[in-house]
DNA sequence: TCTTGTGAAGTTGTTCACAGCT
DNA sequence: AGCTGTGAACAACTTCACAAGA
């Protein structure tokens, strides 16, 4: 279970850095929107500025792609979008399934990016027999008890979880069991899988509390902390300030492959 | 290391890493829990394994808000509930505005885990008069003329963007001339915000793409990657196949602040 | 004895700066 | 002349392994 990491395929870009890989949507986005303008060709520069990173980290990311680029000119877009949407893998059809379908199950269910690359809700399920049938998204909701029948008939090898936590586990088990083995989880708690089963997590709480964290920086600059490290609960402090110098720069996980 | 740990914790904090700073949410929710059935202490593996992290990394994590752990016993779980709460800003109160109340917006007002940690929705507000009014998870949407009334007298420095792509930068541009100096933005797109205000993104479509990425791996284990960099677009591969030795290791940044 | 706290080593990711190609 | 591709320096993060202390 430690790295594993000594495999090497020979020929030359096995192993994408997992922050490059991470960046790869952003970028083809991007190029997505310049494509659809009919720009033939983009700079590292402009397409850094459109994907909101910067240059050399642009450069060095197409680099473990391979030498795509054209000295002097630039990237040809067409050619990219095909690269980056090949290395990503959607020239293929990914059938996902969507499990928990309340609030936020029929958000995703009618989230439209879902369908434009590759990805195509095969079934939506739920374990409320009420729900059975009626359409969401125009698909109809199935019953959990359907469940590894779908994934089995579809080759669903994607699910995503929008269960309440408490549910969340159990139906991750049954997902895997059933031959799934990518999962995003949208559910408040922590999953555990066997080995070779990714999860990637989306947790709106965690994401609030971490702007929580700067916010409450931003307030208070100057002010030591000088009633710190006791038990007492400092009385509300001043709430809004004027910006502080600088945002904090860098990158930061909201994700936990497995 | 930089921090001088002598007797008292006094300037503690002065540059806590992000990577940890986004753990503690992870830590806070299982400490909550166990906090809610009543376990007096933790010890680091106890934790780690209850929030999918190894101890050594949890110790570390821990190490840089303070000792507050007792050697050969653990760490007094409400203790650490309390510190950890501070240090995330979490003692005060966040009211915070989400602006799109579509399918996703509706489902992010309906979530609960959001009043349970110091936030609380202060206001919805959708673009389309229509809504004006409507309860939505029991509050009233308001129009977006309102919206900069709406920062100013809930004195709101968070604000949640739910919008379409489209409109997503001139909402932003408002809510940060109004006051708002952090945001989490559901929307598709990159948004461009002074310095001092702090973008975090939320992307179901790129999460997905990445979870594509290593589901295709998994998939062309020992296939190998001769037609690779050419034009030709190869036949749609097998899709499902055992289990790869190894899923990969290590976390992935979803987020962008500014 | 047991578990924390942490230097030190190892790994991954970012930025610099410039050689090399068009 | 301009822009890519990349080695090398740098920075951030993780893991190791063990001394210190309850």
């Amino acid at each position: 279970m430690a790295t594993g990491r000594t495999h090497r395929p020979a020929t030359r870009s096995r192993g994408i850095p997992e922050a490059t890989v991470a960046r790869l949507p952003l970028y083809l986005r991007a190029l997505t929107a310049l494509s659809e303008r009919s720009v033939p060709t983009v700079s590292s520069e402009e397409l850094a500025a459109a994907a909101g990173v910067n240059s050399a980290k642009l450069r060095k990311d197409f680099s473990y792609l391979g030498s795509y680029g054209t000295r002097g000119v630039g990237y040809d877009v067409e050619y990219l979008v095909y690269q980056i949407s090949r290395e990503l893998g959607l020239t293929q059809d990914w059938p996902v399934v969507i499990v928990g379908i309340g609030n936020l199950g029929a958000a995703l269910a009618n989230y439209g990016g879902f369908a434009s690359r590759g990805f195509r809700v095969a079934a939506l399920i739920d374990a409320d027999p009420a729900m059975a049938g009626k359409p969401v998204a125009g698909i109809p909701v199935q019953h959990t008890d359907e469940l590894e029948r779908i994934i089995e008939d579809n080759g669903v090898s994607i699910g995503v979880i929008a269960t309440p936590a408490g549910a969340a586990q159990q139906v991750c088990d049954r997902l895997v069991a059933a031959g799934v083995t990518s999962i995003l989880n949208f559910a408040p708690t922590v999953l555990t899988v066997p080995d070779g089963v990714d999860v990637r997590k989306v947790d709106l709480s965690i994401e609030l509390q971490i702007l929580a964290f700067h916010e409450q920086r931003k307030a208070g600059e100057e002010s030591a902390s000088a009633a710190a490290a006791d038990g007492a609960v400092p009385a509300a402090a001043a709430r809004r300030t004027p910006p502080a110098e600088q945002g904090p720069d860098g990158d930061v996980p909201a994700v936990m492959p497995a």
